[in-house]
RNA sequence: CGGGAAGUGGCUCAGUCUGGUAGAGCACAGCGUUCGGGACGCUGGGGUCGGAGGUUCGAAUCCUCUCUUCCCGACCA
């Protein structure tokens, strides 16, 4: 491609509207341009590296037994009344009617109309197990686009779902699907992990994230630095190994007693004011659960982590209330609240439960309790693991160490049982001539997120480092003399043998100074960059420069490969 | 939806407090000099100051309403 014919504006300036480092730089480079919050158009070099992406993962998935195929963007209510999904799914499904008025959505995510696809074409156990998927725009109408094509509203998506006939078939479709995965970002020269993850609102027992390494990820991950061990989650999910050491060794027991706390409502000042440390304090929180308030206890230096507390309590949504929220609710002393005699649902962290004599609000204004004991002055109505895990916390796998770490979020697999089938009647006959469910499995991969995420791990001060897999053009050729035939033939000469050689060549053409085009090369991110100029007058040499590493390699013409 | 910030030429921003002829740099067009890390000089084009209403002799500037965008939280590929 002719860099002077193409449609590539690039910046110096930074768009004041971009925050993170790869939206700063797509914006920049030229790889995309808004139309408006959180949707985009991907101008040429973007939806060049997008097809990169695309094209590794259906290479991939291809490989992996699937089958591409395309379903429609629009979907009718009435397959979402029935999988439940038109209620629960909420405001992020955009929907509107037709001059029918027809109830109709925009597609995030399509289980509802595969299944339907797949009820009416598949009838028997005979044409099992199949893995469809397609690459397709979705449309999630989200509470706050962010971070370019890191959160927009519309974006490439890769999604496959998986029929099967039993669990274990499912299982190994998961499996399947899981190897699949790590091929694919693999072959994309990233930095990531699989991770244990929540299942969130698309349901289903089992799922693992593949999280991109990147400081601007918006979840946060533990790894086991013990490699063998590899255990790696999302904090929302990571269990936390329960706590050892026995309560009987500090079984001398004391009394409950009420003391004075007057304006104390944080765990560290009532813990300094009564000589003792956060770790002796239990902090008791309000959180809404299924509009139903429910206070939550954990150790005074630990943090809740809603997305547990909500599997524990098998709620469909928690939110944490704030002081006036909970107050108004509940009308109970916010700040001087604890375990003892409180009239609400109350969860406790199993850390709690092992703490011998710890200090609480004592329901009172201006008063706490020391001397408590759980279990023996209050029983909560349910302990688990609720708290979130801390890099101070032990492997829950192998007990090692661990480390938090940020992510981005680029595939996601689940194991969906048959949640979907049931709801859709979803059948097939097995070999006795059984009605069957499908037993379903669904598996996402952000395309656009993807190249997102590789400029955010693949940087520097100068632009965008595009790992060779996912660049637009693996070279970008600067010719810098215009002015001369000599070089100016040189020039073209190599554009046309690198291309011959198969190689995908950006041929800087341009009418611009030298000093532009090496800023804009580098801006752009491509792996490698040839320059024809002056040092083949003088040399009769070429230049190719490793993006990367900076290394520059001086060669004859002819020998450019 | 809650909290915060911002809307002035294509981009980055000044001007707003204290009302009085709309500015700069970059980008764009022309001419000349330049030409290996975003050159320089001269000339030129381009702006309903987000929108509506109000106050005023006079509003980018003050008041009211509204729209949009960005950031922080809940959601997610």
């Amino acid at each position: 491609m002719r860099y002077s014919q193409m449609l590539l504006p690039t910046t110096r300036e930074t768009p004041s509207e971009a925050e993170v480092v790869s939206h700063q730089l797509l914006l920049r480079a030229g790889f995309i341009s808004k139309l408006t919050s959180g949707i985009y158009t991907y101008l040429p070099l973007g939806l060049a590296a997008v097809q990169k992406v695309a094209q590794i993962v259906r290479e991939e998935m291809n490989r992996a037994g699937a089958q591409e195929l395309l379903m429609p963007m629009v979907q009718p209510a009435d397959l979402w009344i029935e999988s439940g999904r038109w209620r629960k799914y909420g405001a992020e499904l955009l929907r509107f009617t037709d001059r029918h008025e027809r109830e109709s959505c925009l597609g995030p995510t399509h289980e509802e109309v595969v299944t339907d696809l797949a009820r009416r074409l598949l009838k028997s156990y005979r044409q099992l197990p199949k893995n469809l998927y397609q690459i397709q725009t979705k449309f999630r109408d989200e509470i706050r686009p962010r971070f370019g094509l890191m959160r927009g509203r519309e974006f490439v998506m890769k999604d496959a779902y998986s029929f099967d006939v039993d669990d274990a078939a499912a299982g190994l479709s998961y499996q399947n699907m899981y190897d699949a995965y790590h091929r694919i970002f693999t072959r994309c020269g990233l930095d990531f992990r699989a991770v244990e993850a929540d299942t969130g609102s698309i349901g289903g027992s089992f799922s693992h994230e593949f999280m991109v390494l990147a400081e601007t990820g918006e979840d946060t991950l533990v790894i086991c630095e013990d490699m063998q061990c590899g255990y790696a989650a999302n904090v929302e999910k990571a269990a936390v190994a329960p706590p050892g050491g026995s309560v009987a060794g500090e079984a001398e027991d004391r009394v409950m007693i009420r003391v004075e706390t007057p304006g104390m409502k944080k765990v560290a000042v009532v813990a300094e004011f009564l000589g003792a440390t956060p770790k002796q304090v239990v902090k008791t929180m309000i959180f809404l659960a299924d509009n139903e308030p429910v206070a939550v206890l954990v150790r005074g230096d630990r943090e809740v982590q809603p997305v547990k507390l909500k599997n524990l309590l098998g709620a469909t949504e928690v939110e944490p209330l704030d002081d006036k929220a909970a107050y108004d609710l509940t009308r109970l002393p916010v700040g001087y609240l604890g375990p003892v005699d409180l009239p609400l649902k109350t969860v406790a962290d199993q850390e709690v439960m092992a703490m011998a004599n710890c200090i609480t609000g004592a329901n009172e204004k201006q008063y706490h309790l020391t001397g408590v004991r759980p279990g023996r002055d209050f029983q909560p109505d349910l302990v688990g693991d609720v708290r979130r895990i801390t890099a101070e916390d032990s492997c829950p796998s192998c007990g090692g160490s661990l480390r938090l770490t940020e992510g981005i979020e680029v595939g996601h697999i689940f194991k969906l049982g048959t949640a979907y089938s049931e709801a859709m009647n979803a059948t097939f006959q097995d070999s006795e001539g059984r009605e069957r469910s499908f037993v379903m499995g669904c598996y996402g991969i952000g395309v656009s997120r993807v190249v997102a995420a590789a400029i955010e791990q693949n940087h520097d001060d100068n632009g965008i480092i595009f790992p060779l897999p996912l660049a637009p053009f693996q070279v970008i050729l600067l010719n810098l003399g215009l002015g001369s035939d000599a070089i100016t033939s040189a020039a073209e000469e190599l554009y046309r043998r690198l291309q011959e050689g198969g190689l995908e060549v950006l041929y800087d053409d341009r009418d611009e100074r030298p000093g532009s085009k090496f800023k804009d090369a580098d801006l752009i991110g491509l792996p490698f960059r040839v320059t024809v100029g002056k040092t083949l007058e003088k040399e009769g040499l070429i230049e190719i420069r490793e993006r990367r590493s900076g290394e520059v390699e001086k060669v004859p013409p002819e020998q450019a490969a």
